[in-house]
RNA sequence: GGGAGCAUAGCUCAGUUGGGAGAGCAUCUGCCUUACAAGCAGAGGGUCACAGGUUCGAGCCCUGUUGUUCCCACCA
């Protein structure tokens, strides 16, 4: 294939670029963003090249739902392929596979919303016709969120991307079932589950989320059969038909008599036995409790302590059943009304009050779930949760920040069998066949030919399938080929990090760690890297229902996936929520423009290819940028491992606003104007060095942009930022600490300049003369700055005093760090103004050298503070109190 | 009931081995200085929630208090 910047650029000529063929003065980043993506993708360049000798970089990419279009959420990808485009850079072999899940309930439920549309039932299409559909949901919209990553600039690996229903990894869920039936770990029961009757389907514990609502707390008094009996309270008085007994604590005098007797259910007429259980809180109602095994999870258990018995009231879509007898058809609701109704009218109404309490609602649709008895499949979790937490416990995975480890620890700790059958047709289907000849069950990883046990050919398999997050628990191996030893498997397992917020630890990153360490023998990841929910601009998570979520599409648009990504890694606290606002993509976007134009300076100025550094003697300013470079380099390479992004964006945005583009460009320009062709020589070369190593530095967090600019830049051999550019080294040789140090003193004086003249009302384009008084073992520096002040600080011409008596009497004046400043102005100084500044500068330096002397005089300090400290400590002291007689000085001159 | 986070400039937030408080936005002043007005140069603005403690020294460590957000549990 053809070159690949030559390629972009023939695709982008007459886009990205004005008709004159110069880089625009606004970044454009639409026809920037829709050249590169092809020309990385179609390159390859996003596939990992493998190489025994080195240890991968793996990130299996959080599975979309195919149910959706892209969120915010979504968009937190960029850090993920902020560390994969680094890993890469730094010559790791990196791969981050991508792929979608199928989602089983939500997907269920939006293609259930489309049938209705058109007036069609899952009855009515089948099972058969339901999944075709289904198929063609996830060919439609699984298709799209991939492409919208795409907009992203995701640099994942597209040729290995999975989806949880492909054959492969139904092929691993299949085999994890069998595993772990035949390890006696999955068992079918009839247990009490969470039952979401909107959807018709059981969920596991936590698919229930919990909302509070106002209700009522009824007070009923269950006669006895000979005597008053007792007064229950209860929340839900249309459970009372399913009540098989009362229960009271062992404890409670009040009820101690009644134990054992039996007392009549009102409506019903029902006898049922009084027990007393632990469970009961005597504080609490009137301290008995009706027992509703069948719909409460609690009662349920103490119903199997006392053998009473469990009686179902009501069907799987929420209404009564026969049991409910003169109820039986009525909604829950209905028959609230009718038994509260009732009781008043039999005169066993003994109270009602307010009371609010949570209700347990379905994850997926928000309809109130009844805890119902129904016979469903489960994992049994405590053996399997004792090698994971171990695994954590030693470290085999770590989580950033730590504190999200003990979330994971609590749970997994008190972790309960997990309901994993779902009564729904989109989904892994459970590898279970029945004999309804002889009633044998067999579990299989194939359908079997016959029955083991009769020799029947008519098997029937299970109707259900499996919970979504049975088989992405299984994603950072099945998606490399497992149960299959593959060479992928063996090479990138087990991966290096997962990245993915703190919401669902649960439901996904405590099971993926279980399953790994259980079916592997090694966790899935060594970093668990979670991240907050991005949240709108005041602070409220967006949700369609509230009309509050932002498109990131949106957001590409208008600024830029640069800008996008910038502003959802820079500024952001690890593990907290970020507010996401347009100000913030502004910002960004900003940021993005001034690179641009920084560079277009750059290009403009280069003739050609630049020379080398150390091909010229670099002089104060270009020592000081170039060991910055060194700085930020190590220090944004420091941050990438310790997967603090935020924390190397914020050095790279100082060094290239900062010091690359509002110090070392401007002290370029007389340079490059002038005709000294060996110093314009250097200052091309040191300006390529510096924007080459932002460029590099910046590429994991703006791909785009910085793409476009090295393919501008006439650089040697150059065939693309992503494909050859590998992360910046540092030479020990380019750091210049004591020239950095003097070049910080000349960038203070020059401020201080600065502020002088603005105060003084100097207009900005007059020049005016510098004098210096150079505080000791300045002079020669100051003299080599020379250039600095007359280009950034206004001076026509910088003279440096020999003495004190050498400075212009009429003059404003002003002290910095490491030398006295007099600007000659003539009619322009104003006495009143010298005096004020004067007397402030006077009172603050006076200050800070008492804080030093007060310091430095406590022995508490100079006996037990590091000595490298204290030196500076006496050093600052000295600085202050040479400006301190400079500023008498320049006092008594202004009386004069 | 259990646990966690947060509380720093008007706003949004940084500040990781404890050594004299920062950024962006906003405000004010002055600038179209030949890369950038999506910009440049300046300025103002903070008892780092409160109270104790440890330390020579605390925004940072410990204890408590208040406010706030979230997670888990689910006393009917």
């Amino acid at each position: 294939m053809a070159e690949p910047v030559d390629k972009a650029k023939a695709v982008a000529e007459g886009e990205a670029r004005d008709p004159s063929g110069e880089m625009p003065k606004a970044y454009q980043p639409a026809a920037i963003e829709a050249k590169w993506y092809p020309v990385w993708e179609e390159g390859g360049y996003f596939k990992p090249r493998i190489d025994p000798a080195k240890k991968p970089f793996t990130i299996m990419m959080p599975p979309p739902n195919i149910t959706g279009q892209l969120h915010m959420g979504h968009a937190m990808y960029a850090i993920q392929d902020a560390l994969t485009r680094f890993h890469r850079m730094a010559g790791d072999p990196t791969l981050w596979l991508p792929g979608t899940d199928h989602a089983s309930i939500a997907t269920e439920v939006k293609v259930l919303e489309a049938m209705r549309s058109e007036g069609l039932s899952k009855e009515e299409v089948g099972r058969e016709g339901f999944l075709k559909r289904a198929w063609a949901w996830r060919d439609e919209y699984g298709g799209r969120i991939v492409e919208q990553l795409r907009r992203l600039g995701a640099s994942c690996d597209w040729s290995r991307e999975r989806f949880t229903m492909d054959e492969g990894l139904s092929e691993a869920v299949v085999e994890v079932f069998c595993r772990l039936y035949e390890k006696g770990l999955i068992y079918r029961g009839d247990r009490i589950i969470q039952w979401c009757p909107e959807c018709g389907t059981s969920l596991s514990d936590i698919e229930v989320e919990y909302e509070e609502r106002g209700s009522f707390l009824w007070h009923a008094r269950y006669p006895g059969v000979d005597g008053p009996g007792v007064v229950i309270a209860t929340t839900r008085p249309e459970t009372m038909l399913g009540d098989t007994g009362v229960a009271v604590n062992p404890s409670d005098p009040r009820y101690a008599a009644l134990v054992g007797k039996r007392v009549i259910l009102p409506i019903v007429g029902r006898e049922i036995p009084v027990v007393a259980d632990e469970y009961v809180d005597a504080s609490f109602g009137t301290g008995a409790v009706k027992m509703t095994p069948a719909h409460d999870p609690n009662d349920f258990e103490v119903a199997k302590r006392h053998g009473l018995e469990i009686l179902r009231v009501m069907n799987y879509d929420g209404t009564m059943n026969e049991n409910a007898g003169p109820y039986a058809g009525l909604t829950a609701e209905e028959t609230r009304e009718r038994v509260v109704a009732e009781l008043g009218r039999l005169g066993l109404l003994v109270k009602v009050e307010p009371y609010t309490h949570n209700v347990g609602v379905c994850y997926r649709c928000g309809r109130a779930v009844e805890p119902i008895t129904s016979l469903q499949w489960f994992v049994t979790m405590k053996p399997l949760a004792e090698p994971a937490l171990e695994a954590v416990r030693a470290g085999a995975t770590k989580f950033a920040p730590e504190r999200f480890a003990q979330v994971y620890y609590n749970w997994m700790e008190n972790i309960r069998d997990w309901c994993i059958s779902r009564q729904l047709w989109w989904g892994h289907r459970v590898p279970a066949y029945y004999c309804d000849g002889c009633g044998t069950m067999s579990v299989a990883r194939t359908r079997p030919e016959r029955c083991p046990s009769c020799g029947s050919t008519e098997l029937r398999q299970d109707e259900d399938v499996l919970d979504t997050w049975f088989s992405s628990a299984l994603w950072p191996f099945s998606t490399l080929g497992w149960p299959r030893v593959t060479a992928d498997l063996r090479y990138f397992y087990p991966t290096s990090v997962l990245v993915t917020g703190y919401d669902i630890i649960f439901f996904w990153v405590a099971r993926m760690i279980f399953s790994g360490v259980e079916q592997t023998g090694e966790t899935p990841f060594h970093t668990v890297l979670i991240h907050g929910l991005v949240r709108d601009e005041r602070g409220r998570k967006m949700s369609k229902s509230a009309g509050n979520g932002i498109d990131p599409l949106d957001v590409i648009d208008q600024y830029g996936a640069d800008a996008l990504r910038w502003a959802l890694m820079a500024g952001v606290s690890p593990g907290s929520d970020l507010r996401y606002s347009a100000e913030k993509a502004e910002a960004a976007r900003n940021f993005a423009n001034k690179l641009w134009n920084a560079a277009r300076f750059v290009k403009m100025s280069l003739d050609g290819q630049p020379g080398s550094i150390y091909d010229y003697e670099l002089d104060l300013a270009d020592k000081w940028i170039i060991t910055r470079c060194q700085q930020t380099i190590r220090e944004a390479e420091r941050h990438f491992r310790d997967y603090d992004l935020a924390l190397a964006a914020r050095a790279i945005y100082d060094f290239t606003w900062s010091a690359l583009c509002d110090w070392t460009i401007e002290l370029a320009k007389p340079a490059l104007l002038g005709g000294d062709e060996r110093r314009r020589g250097k200052a091309r070369a040191v300006l390529a060095r510096a924007l080459d190593v932002v460029l590099r530095l910046l590429h994991p967090f703006m791909p785009f942009i910085t793409e476009e600019i090295y393919s501008l830049l006439p650089l040697p051999g150059k065939r693309g930022l992503l494909i050859e550019a590998d992360w910046p080294v540092p030479d020990p040789a380019l750091d210049f600490p004591e020239e950095a140090a003097r070049m910080d003193g000349v960038i203070d004086i020059a401020r201080v300049v600065r502020a002088l003249r603005l105060e003084r009302g100097v207009a900005p384009g007059r020049k005016a003369r510098l004098d210096l008084l150079p505080a000791a073992g300045w002079a020669d520096a100051l003299s080599e700055a020379a250039p600095v002040f007359e280009r950034l600080a206004g001076a026509q011409s910088t003279r440096i005093l020999a003495d004190r008596a050498d400075a212009p009497k009429q003059a404003a004046k002003a002290v910095a760090a490491h030398a006295e400043i007099f600007i000659p102005l003539g009619e322009l100084v104003d006495i009143d103004k010298e005096r004020a500044r004067i007397g402030k500068a006077l009172a603050q330096t006076r200050q800070e050298i008492a804080r030093g002397e007060a310091k430095l005089a406590n022995e508490g300090f100079t006996s037990k503070a590091p000595p490298s400290l204290i030196a500076q400590e006496r050093a600052k002291l000295e600085q202050r109190r040479g400006m301190l007689a400079a500023l008498e000085a320049q006092a008594a001159a202004v009386e004069e």
